[in-house]
DNA sequence: TGTACATCAGTGAACGCGCGTTCACTGATGTAC
DNA sequence: TGTACATCAGTGAACGCGCGTTCACTGATGTAC
């Protein structure tokens, strides 16, 4: 309300933040336009300059939502130690890409409902989506030769199912009473799981 | 609106039946309990006379729903060969479980989004609910000497999350264009991981 | 450097919608005598 | 067996709410001369 100036400047940038915050709080069915333009203290339709309706609202919070999941996936690929041989590095990059999409989804559940709420496709800062990021991951593994290449094909599918399926039951699911520990425990054991069993 | 009599006679199941239609529909958000008494051909207060709101009316759609996957995953156990040794009967009843799992999800994608929309339990014909059929499944794994019992402790995640992280893929998320023998195919070595993984 | 003017970002008011829920009611039903 | 009556399942009308979206507008900004 005490803007200096007639003009905002950057609503566009702010109406995105402020829906962006909207997931964080509440998930993709939080993103509300005429919130979204309270928060940032404008009138509801003046959204619509910047936005062709609530749809393309949501579906640049889902963008930007994605690209956070993609970074935080890197983030975790980045801190892998660089003291390892090529078939061990080739496992924790694996490990790193469902560590880092499962924290993401602990620690932004609302954001990370946001990311699949709609067809979004984003990516971080390497470049690469969170499902080319796992692709990538399973490539290595062939390469360093500890994924038999017979069982490379389609591999996407089962190691995203597994950590998909945890950060659901964990955030918004039965299991949404597990301890931080327990949380944990489970993470590890699944992702043991996974590495055996692909 | 034809009704015979001035009362319905069964107002409530007959709520609870298009309550679960429109889940079945649009999932948990499509159960409107107007349009539900629309359906019924009721006025739309005529609800508070069997339901104390609206998300009780939600409620009773989810223990439904979820009554309905128990079912689907007692249907895939009930079906298993009488003539396997106790071992193969074990890791059928495991791959039965999950089997049932996804199967519900693929057909009632509606259905088990809403069983999923509230913090709901609910058995089938033989009393166990989901979670407790897979639990049985498990302790029988270990009882057949499949699994070693130092990992039966906290498998029911592990299993649960890979199976219902494809679910949701699948029914809801990036994997909806997957086709039927696609779906399968992943089902099928899904279950594998999980058995190898376990 | 100063002035006229076109642009277009944001305003204020209003719309129609469908929702959950509440109110006072009515009349078919089943029961008590 | 017939009648008076209490019950309570369903009615009709209305409420307030918040939403997305549209309309005609205004006035600060940046540009052309």
């Amino acid at each position: 309300m005490s803007r200096s100036t007639y003009r905002h400047g950057d609503l566009h940038r702010a109406l995105l933040a402020a829906g962006t915050e909207l997931a964080r709080e509440g998930g993709p069915g939080a993103v509300v336009l005429r919130e979204a333009t309270r928060r940032v203290g404008v009138s509801p339709n003046a959204a619509y300059r910047h936005f062709a309706d609530h749809r393309a609202l949501l579906q640049a919070v889902s963008e930007g939502a994605m690209a956070q999941l993609a970074r935080a996936m890197e983030t975790e690929l980045a801190s892998i130690s660089a003291r390892l041989n090529p078939a061990d590095v080739a496992r924790a990059r694996l490990r790193a890409v469902g560590t880092g999409y499962l924290r993401f989804a602990q620690a932004e559940p609302g954001l990370f409902r946001a990311a699949f709420s709609m067809d979004t496709l984003a990516s971080g800062d390497s470049g690469l989506t969170p499902y080319e990021l796992l692709s990538s991951a399973l490539d290595d593994l062939v390469v360093a030769g500890v994924l038999p290449p017979s069982r490379r094909e389609g591999a996407e599918v089962l190691a995203w199912s597994a950590v998909h399926g945890l950060s659901m039951l964990v955030i918004d699911g039965p299991l949404r009473g597990m301890s931080d520990d327990e949380r944990r425990a489970a993470a590890g054991r699944l992702l043991d799981m996974v590495q055996k069993g692909l």
